[in-house]
RNA sequence: GCGGGAGUAGCUCAAUGGCAGAGCAGCUGCCUUCCAAGCAGCAGGUUGCGGGUUCGAGUCCCGUCUCCCGCUCCA
């Protein structure tokens, strides 16, 4: 008997992958619809058709199961302790407030009609004379080469050697008055005038509790499901048995406006997260840090994404977020996706997040230390720093999708789905060799049998080559075929799809077969 | 948000301003003893959507939506 054939690497002669032949494929097959299709989409919503939904599906049980559900031995040689939560969509929007989504998310922007940029406003400044009708130059702080730039334009138009400055300042450019917006020559424009007001991008999606629309009804679609485990840590800690450390974990949707949905469903303005806020003590930030980071990066291996399109990156210190500067660090895992290739894409964050947040709600809830965590082991109070594990299921479906796709000339499809057992969403193809003799009546049997514990598909119709043909375009790992010898010596013949070759197996041994080969116990 | 390209059956594509078609896929039946075979049949469309010009628009014009590429954005 063979061994499973999980997905790998496919070999260096295959020709390229092309993402418009993948998205091709996902509508052909139904895994992935453009949302309300019919009426002409909307930008950066999709949907999953049947079989996506398998997959998709099986992505997110896969994680709950070896986050929460079976045992996980950390860096001490302990169990891990995780739990699961499911929070609303729409909180309190004092809940953004203290996250600093509103603010973050509300940052004013700033277009140049000339050079076509945009801006964030509070990160331009403005230097030139305070004189009425004078020129401005406007350049992005810290831009050393910029603001050299500025200044030597400046003093040419100011006929002097140097910016004088009692008469000469640097602004910030919301500080401005339109009529001097007007006046000012923008980064990259060499006339003034061609900076917009600033705007508003709000990416957080709004909406209003309640019949009445006015400011007090305000309420935010969740930007991310962090928060909700964030301020629902009290209720955890006082409900369960559980001590740090230990980890709540949440799958849910969450909401985003981006402003260009781009790349498939890579960036999409409804989407889903899969994710873990794990709480240490803050003594033990580096060890829990790098343990998560080579965990989670082993786990996507684990279901399929095992060539060198997976990679794992640390982020180098100044492309931490605000609340990550001081921390053990944030790295991130990425897929080498057919749109950003030869560069990658983000699938999962994991970033040492402090107390940052456990604090801020604190503070913003007026609970202040009473929110702090009593450690009865240490006799210590203290704001457990966190850990985070942020992955996209979206996106590892559309990993596991790209990493699937395996062009192959010699076959009558043309191309096969290379999933990995566990994630492909049907496991198994059940065909009688033809369509007589009893050969039916014994796969619908052994199709009955199946069907209990996965999903498996009963064919009947046409020509085996073609039923084999159609498994392989849906990702299906294995067809079972009832022959001749199945009325004789009651074998099957098990076809594997990366292989296509065949084995022989006795039709009672089939269930327990299929179990092992998806990685569930006999 | 800016610039460029595209949109006709599920897919790949035809149709000079003049009857919207083909191949493949799908479905039904026959056939078929291992890789999209064959035969017969069926179904599939307000040509992305909305206006306009015209006796007549898939085709010309305007608007709009969506997708792709390049920018921008992505705490």
């Amino acid at each position: 008997m063979s061994e499973p054939t999980a997905a790998g690497s496919p070999s260096p002669e295959v020709p390229a992958k092309s993402m418009e032949q993948i998205v091709s494929l996902c509508r052909r097959r139904g895994f992935v619809f453009q949302s309300s299709e019919i009426y002409g989409g909307i930008n950066g919503f999709w949907d999953y058709g049947p079989l996506g939904t398998e997959l998709k599906r099986n992505l997110k049980n896969a994680w709950w199961q070896d986050v929460v559900q079976r045992e996980l031995i950390g860096p001490t040689g302990d169990a891990v302790d995780i739990v699961g939560l499911d929070c609303t969509i729409i909180m309190n929007p004092k809940v953004w407030q203290a996250s600093g989504h509103v603010g973050g998310f509300n940052d004013p922007m700033v277009d140049c009609r000339a050079s076509k940029a945009r801006y964030r406003a509070d990160h331009l400044v403005v230097l030139g004379s305070i004189a009425a009708g004078s020129r401005l130059w406007a350049f992005v702080e810290g831009d050393d080469a910029a603001r050299t730039k500025a200044t030597k334009a400046l003093c040419k138009y100011e006929k002097c050697d140097a910016p004088d400055p009692a008469r000469h300042v640097l602004r910030p450019f919301t500080a401005i008055t339109a009529d001097e917006r007007a006046r000012t020559i923008g980064p990259d424009a060499d006339e003034p005038g061609s900076l917009t007001e600033p705007r508003m991008f709000n990416l957080m999606f709004e909406t209003h509790c309640g019949a009445v629309r006015d400011e007090d009804s305000k309420a935010y679609l969740r930007p991310e499901t962090a928060q909700g485990i964030f301020v629902n840590f009290q209720n955890v800690v006082d409900s369960t048995r559980v001590k740090v450390p230990f980890g709540i974990a949440q799958v849910g949707k969450a909401f985003r406006n981006e402003v260009t949905p781009r790349n498939f469903t890579f960036r999409s303005r409804e989407f889903e997260q899969m994710e873990i806020e794990f709480f240490i003590h803050p003594s033990e930030a580096n060890q829990w840090y790098a343990w998560w980071r080579d965990w989670r990066f082993s786990w996507w291996q684990s279901i399929g994404l095992t060539s060198s399109n997976l990679q794992l990156r640390e982020h180098d210190r100044d492309e931490l977020a605000h609340y990550a500067k001081e921390g053990a660090g944030t790295s991130d895992i990425e897929y080498r996706f057919p749109f950003t290739a030869p560069g990658f894409g983000e699938l999962e964050g994991v970033a040492h997040r402090a107390d940052f947040d456990l604090r801020a709600h604190a503070t913003h809830s007026g609970k202040n230390d009473k929110a702090k965590y009593f450690d009865q082991a240490r006799n210590e109070r203290y704001f457990p720093h966190v850990i985070e594990p942020s992955a996209g299921a979206d996106r590892g479906t559309l990993a596991l999708l790209c990493e699937a796709y395996t062009p192959d000339p010699s076959r009558p499809s043309g191309v096969f789905m290379r999933f990995h057992p566990r994630m492909a969403p049907v496991k198994a193809g059940i065909f009688p060799l033809v369509n007589k003799e009893g050969m039916p009546e014994i796969g619908e049997k052994l199709f009955r049998t199946l069907r209990k514990k996965h999903v498996v598909e009963f064919d009947e119709k046409q020509s085996i080559g073609k039923r084999y043909a159609r498994m392989d375009e849906a990702g299906t790992p294995f067809c079972i075929t009832i022959d001749s010898e199945t009325l004789s010596s009651q074998t099957v013949t098990v076809r594997h799809r990366d292989t296509q070759q065949q084995e022989k197996l006795g039709i009672e041994q089939v269930p327990a077969w299929l179990d092992r080969q998806i990685g569930l116990e006999d």
